[in-house]
DNA sequence: TATTGTTATACTCTATAACTATA
DNA sequence: TATAGTTATAGAGTATAACAATA
């Protein structure tokens, strides 16, 4: 089977190393619903300070109402709890329960595992490259795209294209 | 608004970039149906050898069933056509038309604008290495994943996790 | 009036299975 | 029997809109 050409196709490679990625960390996740999702979820929960859920789902960039049952299946799984905001009655604190944090731990041990395998292919320093560099490009989308708002997105994306190539 | 702790989820990070691409480059494909899938089809059907339908759901990781309605749209579109195989009647060989090859430069080229774009918040030469190793991982998972055999990954994940944690 | 969170509905995407025609 | 391709159905995932409570 000879190796063609090596195709050069961004969306393609990202799409393959995430899907293998998804692929082998939710077969490791079983304490955590929701599989991936359930483990971002929790694990900004734990480490960012993002106490309301539509401050997590902004962040993610899930929709609000799919935050609605993630959080009901992590509160179900007894991971995290809803309290209510001192500041603010409409708003939920999500926090994360004894159980959750030493479940995300564990997880967090595993998904590291699953990442080794995942990448065993490169070289430490090659691996270690490619983690910084995904890391600081997804900060750098985040940051200039304020709060993950969507007018802002369409405004951008039509600066872009600067035309009416309006399509659909 | 402080910047918290990086997270150091790659997951996190793939998706973000990998949604952000998406997002841009759909918004630039109006000649290619199906979006960035039809796009990926139409780029292996010109760049690499893979005549069957088969061979292009392999390469992308595509159902079949998701194959035939995808080159379904293409073909209306003008781009590809079926043929029969000479050697196997049961096949057909996918080849792009000549609008097809046209239809698709044109569109690597908004690409490769549009990824100039979103990666522009990273020096030239990071933006490279950024490029080299998500292609070599790629490339890496799909030659250690022979054909995307669904046995083999499955076999490959139990190894991993080497004891009977099945879940679900 | 705007926002947080919830619920219900509808739509899209994907996975599964059944079928045909070939091998 | 196994494979290439097609079709139909069901399921998961996602988006939209409407609603209640609060700001």
């Amino acid at each position: 089977m000879s190796h063609h050409a090596p195709a050069a196709n961004l969306g393609w490679a990202l799409g393959m190393v995430l899907r293998r990625w998804h692929q082998r960390v939710e077969h490791v996740l079983g304490d955590i619903p929701q599989g991936t999702r359930g483990f971002h979820v929790l694990s900004a929960v734990v480490h960012q300070d993002l106490p309301t859920q539509a401050a997590l789902a902004s962040h993610l960039a899930i929709d609000r109402t799919v935050m609605t049952y993630l959080i009901d299946e992590l509160e179900e799984a007894g991971l995290v709890e809803r309290t209510p905001d001192p500041h603010d009655r409409r708003a939920r604190r999500i926090v994360a329960t004894t159980r959750g944090h030493k479940v995300l731990v564990d997880a967090e041990r595993q998904v590291a595992d699953v990442e080794e395998f995942v990448f065993r292919g490169l070289a430490p320093e090659d691996k270690a490259t490619f983690l910084e560099l995904t890391q600081r490009t997804a900060n750098l989308i985040r940051e200039e795209d304020p709060a993950t708002d969507p007018c802002v997105a369409v405004k951008e994306v039509l600066d872009l294209s600067e035309g009416p190539n309006s399509r659909r």
